[in-house]
DNA sequence: TTTCACATACGTACTTATACGTATTTTTGA
DNA sequence: TCAAAAATACGTATAAGTACGTATGTGAAA
């Protein structure tokens, strides 16, 4: 039997952190070791100063310090330390990012013990963990790398800013000069490329992609 | 030593779960039962059909039956049942909601153990329960019903974030036990309060109106 | 050089949203 | 307790968006 591994929780939960750790010290195969609970990504970093873990199981959304910049950290001054994240932000923009920042796992909220249990393990051999949301597929087309971070074109972002700020599609193919039925079928890729399935998901990706801005009133 | 209180959890969240039950069976003074944890609110109102239960702890998202719907069930046909919301959705006007049918505490998801046992005590003895989010002042406010900034109803503002959130009317409908119709009526006063003219618009507000937030990434 | 992504354009069938009117029930405030 | 506001519900006609196929010119990269 090899050394179980080091294992950090990092979650805002409470009640969450506990049942991570439940799930990890009572393996039965005696496998993980957790060495510590965090509810901030900064406390995480500052443990990381002065002691070793093999893997950590992160959620993205937290205060203080989020997933995005606490994982960045991670992988620029501990680049041995491989990350799970487990969260219900499943957006695929979101996915992307963290794939592409190195992480191992990509979990929704609802996934169950053994699935993380054998995230951690992979993460743990530094291969990536497949599931339902984080395809092998997805996986390939993430790495295969497309250009824009919203994954669209210049002319499709221009028109997304466009539907996103409540013109029509006559109303834009009169504004820049096309027809209708151009625009149209300009919408209808961006909606493919961007997986939203209607326009409010669609103006909530033009915030997310800085392709709108929001401003505060 | 009285009874233990019968306790339900109601989440998606499997590991969340495993961590609610943990502390509820740990407990020192065994104050607490959990008779049953369910993944979703239809599962739970099942459950409620056959056996009974003085408190739930529940989440708010959810899919099948988020706890919009399952709060205003439990309170239609089991009203000796009391609700304990512990959720991360920490808008106002969801909270406002929840309180106006009658939940007994709304806890952040970060909340510590004995915030959550105290909460299902004070639930259990049909007493509000308050805390940093639902403070003892804003209960007031929201029972003597002051109006929004947004000019929109409660109900309004629900379902502008139901409509911003990518769901169109059936499916609103069938989330929160409405005729389609009636749905269709609250978008058609909805878009004349707020003045917009398209859903994009809608979106925007909801943003700016804090009626949806934006995950920052 | 030739393949491939991008931008352009049209048609057509289908779904969904919008904007009227009307009316009943429920909740709440004065 | 009584009137007003809010929430509920239906019908119907028009507007708009969605999703499919197809096609062409252009410019950049392999």
């Amino acid at each position: 039997m090899s050394k179980p591994i080091e294992v950090a929780i990092v979650d805002d939960h409470t009640v969450l952190r506990e049942g991570l750790r439940k799930l990890f010290v009572e393996d039965q195969k005696k496998r993980f070791e957790v060495i510590g609970d965090f509810g901030n990504g900064s406390d995480f970093l500052d443990y990381l100063k002065k002691k070793s873990c093999a893997v950590v199981v992160m959620d993205i959304h937290m205060p203080i310090r989020g997933g995005e910049s606490t994982v960045e950290l991670i992988h620029k001054k501990f680049p041995d330390v491989s990350v799970v994240i487990l969260t219900m932000n499943t957006r695929n923009y979101m996915m992307e990012f963290m794939v592409k920042l190195g992480v191992y796992a990509y979990l929704p909220k609802e996934s169950g013990s053994e699935e993380i249990k054998n995230a951690v393990l992979s993460a743990r051999d530094k291969k990536m963990f497949f599931n339902r949301l984080l395809t092998a597929e997805k996986y390939k087309l993430i790495k295969n790398g497309r250009k824009e971070p919203s994954g669209l074109t210049l002319r499709e972002q221009f028109i997304t800013s466009l539907v996103a700020s409540g013109l029509n599609t006559v109303e834009i193919a009169e504004k820049i000069n096309l027809s209708p039925a151009t625009v149209s079928k300009h919408r209808e890729n961006i909606m493919k490329k961007t997986q939203c399935s209607n326009i409010a998901e669609l103006v909530t990706f033009a915030y997310q992609h800085q392709i709108l801005e929001l401003t505060p009133r």
